[in-house]
DNA sequence: CAGTGAGCGAGCTTCCGCTTGACTT
């Protein structure tokens, strides 16, 4: 029998710290929350004073049993879950579900897994603190209660299966309106002015380049100053000199390590949580969910040795780092090596790339800043009042830069880190061209992944473990689509004034072109449009920072929890109602035009199942026809022409045995259906022009396909088989899947095993229903 | 994966935040 029970809330966690404690101390995981709000109503009693209708979530009851029986038999538990609102909830929860009494419990936390750190959280433990439980709760209720009461609003007002909620439907507002301010963005120009000159001294002769200090709104004008320069001296006026740092990020925290994992190894934001999350199972960097900046005293003394042995010791500069992210909560370290003198690790590239990153950027954030000198060279123009700047930037000591610089979202600006000749006031340059280009102003940048993270830390909605999860939950709703999209060419002006004349031309570049790009969808647009119109208050911006601070109240003991959520929920609940009844179904319906063949109106709108066009009135007399839009169109960018073509399927390619062979366009893009069989098409073939030979060809090909794939048929039903899988066969009956009993060897299985064996076990799940969870 | 779209209506969907294995068709 153990004497001390231990729960931490990771398995990971756990296995460290058994190894800091001695043998009297069992440490267990509970794997986050073991409790949750009943999912099958509202899950909240809002007549009772909203109390939270709670049950042991089901995949932990497993654990939750295993606990308890450890509790029991333990004379002391250490309930050792995060010290933050979610931490303390679990620990509070786990009290009530493994019956632990207080005198039996308690309450310890500790923000660094270091053994110095939890033998001093051993020293002092504390109860659990109701106030920070209850903000817990606050939070998790006003959740629910917005999120299960808007939902279903969309699914009756806009189309099933949809969601909202406090964190991802800002997510969303957020691409909506960064599409809308590039579609209202109106493209400027200037002409900007760069001058090549020669600097000749008695020992050598080398380029300088300079540009001007300010641009020309028009052609004209540059042209002007253009011919102004003809004949011109230019002579060095002034250079002035200022030294300068640049001092190292902090280490990362999960938000600034998507970026810099998108940025530098251009990996998505789940690719870099699941690379992590292997690197910290097998114990090569501390946990990688954190809002933390912070480093344990060993962490650092660790890099201080590392930088002192690989760089000397003026390279050494440790820091404490401390958050400005809102509504942080701390409860870990940052995310860093766990032994910081482990240059690499063993794995495949990306699991070796990302450790690279962490390793780099946690040794720079305890070295030294990097000196620099800053030169600005004025030259004077002898026929103009306007002046050259020649800018350079020579490193005096490179400290941190030695290691690691972060990569920033904007794209590069030339000219940066230029070491200038030296010169001397009074020096005469020879000019030998100067040009004056065309550039444009940039329209706002879309989204990547990591950057729509960046701007909902800043606006404090969503959590470290909740980012990824968001982003995908917003695509799988299908809000946004994260898509690459061709750029265009467009034509600027150069003007070039070299041996005493100018020329002028027009060159092309290549614009806008997007890779990995958040976009909102039609759906997305209309569902945005709909929760702005109707719930201002919880898509403003400002939402989750001013429940936030209320919970912060409740946590302090200063407000009571039910009060405030009663506050909230009145008003909330009001709307909702009004909404319900007051509003009629929104589908974005937009008359495109009229077909010049039947004279009905086409229109483009939201449907049951996405986008749609429509032909014809939906009135009594005639029903009208529909047809999805295909991939890539949109209902505000699609043309009356495009609609039309959409309605040219299905169609009849011929008769084969007796049947029609149609071709159609369905839930998962074009397909023949031949006798209740169904084909798809290849990408390369084209429904409205697809003949009867090729058709045969894909028919027999997906016939040729399910017949490998069958390992054996019955003939006393069609609609049992043994078929072969990816993981092996299995049996199919009726549409459903089962497994078959281990020892048994399908090809030998008889009708009647199977029917057994349908009859006996339950069918493995469909991916349908998985995917739901 | 499944191949739809009036309206009728049953019965389904849904939130955020904490954590990892299941076990896949």
């Amino acid at each position: 029998m153990t004497k001390n029970l231990v729960i931490v809330e990771s398995p990971a966690k756990a296995k460290t710290i058994e190894g800091f404690l001695g043998k009297e101390y069992q440490v267990k995981s509970c794997f986050g929350h073991i409790m949750d709000l009943s999912k099958k109503d509202l899950g909240v009693d809002i007549d009772q004073g909203f109390i939270p209708k709670y049950i042991i979530s089901p995949d932990k009851k497993k654990i939750v049993n295993e606990l308890k029986k450890l509790a029991r038999n333990a004379d002391l538990v250490w309930l050792a879950s995060d010290e933050d609102r979610e931490g303390e909830a679990i620990a509070a929860h786990l009290m009530d579900v493994l019956n632990i009494s207080e005198s039996k419990a308690r309450r310890i936390a500790f923000h660094e897994i270091t053994k110095p750190a939890i033998l001093e959280a051993i020293e002092h433990p504390r109860g659990i603190d109701r106030d920070l439980v209850n903000a817990q709760q606050a939070r998790r209720v006003l959740d629910r209660l917005v999120g299960f009461e808007l939902s279903p609003l969309l699914w009756k007002k806009i189309k099933p299966s949809l969601s909202a909620g406090r964190v991802q439907s800002v997510a969303v507002r957020l691409i909506v309106e960064r599409e809308e301010e590039i579609k209202k963005f109106k493209v400027g120009s200037s002409f900007r002015i760069v001058g090549d000159f020669i600097v000749s001294t008695k020992d050598k002769v080398v380029p300088l380049q300079a540009e001007l200090s300010e641009r020309f709104s028009t052609r004209e004008e540059a042209e002007a100053f253009l011919g102004r320069c003809i004949g011109a001296e230019f002579v060095v006026e002034d250079i002035e000199t200022k030294p300068a740092k640049k001092s190292p990020a902090p280490p990362f925290t999960t938000s600034t390590l998507q970026q810099e994992a998108s940025r530098k190894l251009g990996f998505s934001v789940a690719n870099t949580m699941r690379v992590a999350q292997d690197l910290y199972e097998s114990g090569k960097i501390t946990y990688m969910r954190t809002d933390s900046l912070n480093l344990s005293n060993i962490a650092i003394g660790m890099a201080k040795q590392e930088i002192t042995d690989s760089f000397g010791a003026d390279y050494v500069k440790t820091r404490k780092f401390t958050t400005r992210s809102k509504g942080a909560q701390e409860a870990h370290e940052a995310i860093r090596p766990t032994y910081v003198n482990v240059r690499t690790v063993e794995g495949d590239k990306s699991h070796k790339r990302l450790y690279d990153l962490i390793w780099k950027r946690t040794i720079a954030s305890q070295m030294a800043d990097a000196l620099l000198e800053k030169t600005t060279v004025t030259i004077g123009i002898s026929t103009a009042i306007e002046k050259f700047l020649a800018k350079g930037e020579i490193i005096t000591f490179d400290g941190f830069l030695k290691l690691y610089m972060e990569s920033t979202d904007e794209e590069q600006n030339n000219g940066e880190e230029r070491i200038l000749p030296s010169l001397n006031k009074g020096d005469a340059l020879d000019m030998n061209q100067i040009q004056a280009q065309q550039k444009f102003t940039q329209q706002p940048p879309r989204y990547t992944e990591a950057m729509l993270v960046k701007k909902m830390e800043e606006l404090g909605i969503g959590r470290p473990s909740t980012y990824a999860p968001t982003i995908s939950t917003i695509q799988r709703r299908e809000y946004v689509v994260k898509e690459d999209r061709p750029g265009v060419t467009r034509t600027f002006q150069v003007l070039t004034l070299k041996d005493g004349e100018i020329t002028s031309e027009e060159k092309s570049e290549k614009i806008g072109s997007e890779k990995a790009k958040l976009f909102p969808t039609d759906v997305g647009s209309l569902v945005n449009q709909f929760l702005l119109q109707h719930f201002m208050n919880i898509m403003d911006y400002n939402f989750t920072a001013s429940v936030e601070e209320e919970f912060d109240e409740i946590a302090e003991g200063k407000l009571v929890w039910n009060a405030m959520i009663k506050d909230f929920y009145g008003p909330f609940h009001t709307r909702i109602e009004q909404t319900l009844e007051g509003t009629r179904k929104v589908s974005g319906e937009k008359l495109l035009g009229t077909d010049p063949k039947t004279g009905l109106n086409v229109f483009v709108k939201i449907g049951r199942y996405g986008p749609m066009v429509q032909m014809g009135n939906a009135d009594m007399e005639n029903k009208p026809r529909f047809a999805a839009l295909k991939k890539g169109q949109s209902m505000e960018s699609i043309s009356l022409e495009e609609a039309l073509e959409l309605f040219k399927l299905p169609r009849t390619l011929g008769i084969v045995d007796n049947a029609d062979v149609v071709v159609a366009a369905g839930r998962f893009g074009p397909y023949i259906r031949h006798k209740s069989q169904f084909y798809s098409l290849m990408k390369t073939d084209d429904p409205l022009t697809i003949t009867m030979e090729r058709a045969s060809e894909i028919m027999t090909e997906k016939k040729k396909l399910d017949q490998e794939k069958t390992v054996k048929e019955f003939g006393e039903d069609s609609n049992l088989k043994i078929l072969k899988g990816k993981y092996g066969p299995y049996i199919s009956f009726n549409k459903l899947n089962y497994k078959i009993p281990k020892g048994k060897v399908a090809e030998e299985l008889t009708f009647e095993e199977c029917r057994k064996i349908v009859a006996d076990s339950k069918p493995t799940k469909s991916s349908k229903s998985r995917k739901s969870k």
